[in-house]
DNA sequence: TGTACATCAGTGAACGCGCGTTCACTGATGTAC
DNA sequence: TGTACATCAGTGAACGCGCGTTCACTGATGTAC
């Protein structure tokens, strides 16, 4: 059976995982404790007990959900070759798909600015920025090239999602794909 | 001597600086209509004089900071040859000192995801989107390198923006400059 | 194994507060004669 | 030019509402004997 601890383990994990989704899809500020609590299937009053304020939940899930992200990038650079992980990294990002699921897509492009407004949460941002960066250094030729490819990458799906058309969207999808391709093979 | 109406639109200009200034620095839900008014140096009731409401405020503000800076690309595109625009446009993109300001930024890289979700403000967004574009096209070869330069530069300045450490986020403007030239020089 | 007590995750009503919006008003400016 | 009236940008008090947070509680689970 499960101890308390455990449960309550599950229970916080839970209200991290909703409000991740809630926070990229609306908005920081556009999202309340009830909402999220809803989400995790509780009600607003238990959230005292597993967070201290919203502002050091914030904290935590800008951190988590880059954590992931960075995790999962290694874990491609380990399984695969450093061409065939850098295909799979940059094609799922450049991905529509990635562009229209805002709620499970990159924190980055989807709350980068606002977290950036928040200092407290940035150390630990950076930390996962530095991550992600290395494993774009062991697949691309020298750390410029990486800092490029990220750059381009968060870039491309933030205009995609502020383009009305989809045509244009998907212009800046390939040309962010084509320049990371292209960053590979100069020195490759 | 100015008429009413002239003031009235004068005052109306005064609000729109004041709020595409705080809502730049702070973010568009963390601004209240008062502190708007407030900087405009009016009263909060007086608002519903200019706009119907704030959200009507929020798509008027996205729509003019963008509408500004593409008319200041194309001006610099015009006074000057296409490699010296495209040096001005890319190097005062990516300082140190735009990264710091914020509120006086580019709008793309300050509320880039909060007004992708406001489907009202996107239009006006892609129209100004599609003239930064072809300014950069002028100067560079081709469309794809013009769309592969914009998300470079607007995912430079927010990853700046992003990083605690100071040389991390130089690291990434000096990246996206260089890959802005590398593009240039490559066919040109 | 069974019973009594302690713990504490989660409930739901309540709080003060600041938000967006409304509205009765005022006083400076424009118009009519 | 001077006077009387109309307009309306801007004022500031008030509104309902939803927010983040608190708190007395409950009932399931863990511990002691």
């Amino acid at each position: 059976m499960r101890t308390t601890s455990e449960r309550k383990a599950e229970t916080r994990e839970r209200i991290l995982a909703a409000a991740g989704e809630l926070f990229r899809g609306h908005g920081i500020d556009a999202v309340g404790v009830d909402a999220i609590m809803h989400k995790a299937g509780l009600t607003h009053g238990g959230f005292y007990a597993h967070f201290a304020s919203k502002e050091a939940l914030v904290a935590e899930v800008s951190a988590a959900a880059l954590v992931r992200s960075a995790a999962r990038w290694e874990r491609i650079s380990q399984e695969a070759d450093p061409a065939t992980a850098l295909r799979r990294i940059v094609e799922s990002y450049l991905d529509p798909a990635h562009v229209a699921a805002t709620e499970h897509g990159c924190m980055l492009a989807a709350l980068g600015p606002e977290v950036a407004r928040r200092r407290e949460a940035r150390p630990a941002i950076t930390a996962s920025i530095r991550r992600m960066l290395d494993v774009l250094t062991r697949c691309q030729p020298g750390r410029e090239c990486a800092l490029g490819t990220l750059s381009g990458m968060v870039g491309a799906v933030l205009l995609a999602r502020l383009c009305d058309d989809p045509q244009l969207a998907s212009e800046f999808l390939a040309a962010a794909r084509k320049a990371a391709s292209l960053a590979t093979t100069a020195a490759g």
